[in-house]
DNA sequence: AGACGTACCTGACCGC
DNA sequence: TGCGGTCAGGTACGTC
């Protein structure tokens, strides 16, 4: 799923209904997700206040008093808010907390999702080495880490340890709206094209920001309901059909990159 | 350094 | 109806 947009949505979500509280209770499905649960896990978060709800990149994490609670949503996952007289446990609910009478659910049948407790969330591998804010990094900065890396561009935005929060779908959205081509190796990329498409990156993700994120299939934003930008991708899941640049006649080409599917327009998106 | 394959999982969909 | 193949918003390995 989940990438910048998605995860954002969910934070939102969670934040007003757990900021403040105590998470009363937290119930453990199953003791492994993508990797094994910490052994105290359950220890550490029960009876914590949460003092804050954020989005670093695709993690989700919540600060606690004493731990930091850090969440991936991994392709599948979805968290849910029920009240608890409605809760009915539902088929890869891994783990679900209470907070007065709220239940939360994270479910995620591919369970390529992840959740630990930490000390400190700055102290957390992925967190530590992760990339930029697309939202925060500079121009020159966001140029700079693009011409470290010989990689062909769609290779080098997905890399979270280049530019924070980016997956296979924003990726193709964004270098589509720039022109630029997916197999264009990205210590190639002119200033003025890195400008570009940085602005293009930031729109792309502020409108889905908006649009609640994408729901393809499993997403749903903490209320249920689902997200509703991907009525607006131009390239991401459009094979054969027609390139939206109105002066293009092309079809949008799908290529295998990296074991991932990479959108694009052969005509608009030349090297 | 980086290309590439593999692994982790379930479920939806398609063609036969 | 069933079966096998393919594909899916991600990440982390190992090997060459």
């Amino acid at each position: 799923m989940p990438e910048l947009p998605e995860v954002e949505t969910v934070c939102r979500g969670l934040e007003p209904l757990m900021v403040g509280k105590t998470i009363k209770n937290i119930i453990l499905n199953r003791n492994r997700l993508r990797n094994d649960l910490p052994p105290m896990f359950k220890e550490c978060i029960s009876g914590q206040k949460v003092y804050s709800v954020k989005r670093r990149g695709k993690y989700i994490v919540v600060q606690l008093a004493d731990y930091a609670w850090i969440m991936h949503l991994g392709m599948s996952g979805k968290i849910s808010n029920f009240e608890k007289s409605q809760y009915i446990n539902e088929k890869h609910d891994h783990v679900v907390w209470e907070i007065d009478e709220m239940v939360f659910a994270f479910n995620d049948p591919r369970r390529f999702g992840d959740m630990t407790v930490v000390n400190n969330y700055y102290d957390y591998k992925p967190l530590k080495i992760m990339g930029p804010e697309p939202f925060e990094v500079t121009e020159e900065d966001f140029f700079e880490r693009l011409i470290s890396t010989k990689r062909p561009l769609k290779t080098a935005l997905l890399d979270q340890v280049i530019v924070a929060g980016l997956g296979n779908i924003y990726v193709c959205e964004a270098l589509w709206q720039s022109n630029l081509s997916p197999f264009k190796a990205a210590n190639t990329i002119l200033e003025k094209q890195a400008k570009m498409l940085l602005i293009n990156i930031k729109e792309v993700l502020a409108k889905a920001i908006e649009a609640g994120g994408s729901s393809l299939r499993d997403y749903k934003k903490v209320d249920n309901s689902k997200g509703s930008f991907q009525k607006y991708f131009q390239v991401y899941n459009r094979e054969g059909q027609k390139c939206l640049n109105k002066k293009c006649s092309s079809n949008v080409s799908r290529e295998n990159q990296g074991g991932r599917s990479t959108y694009f327009c052969p005509t608009c998106q030349k090297i």
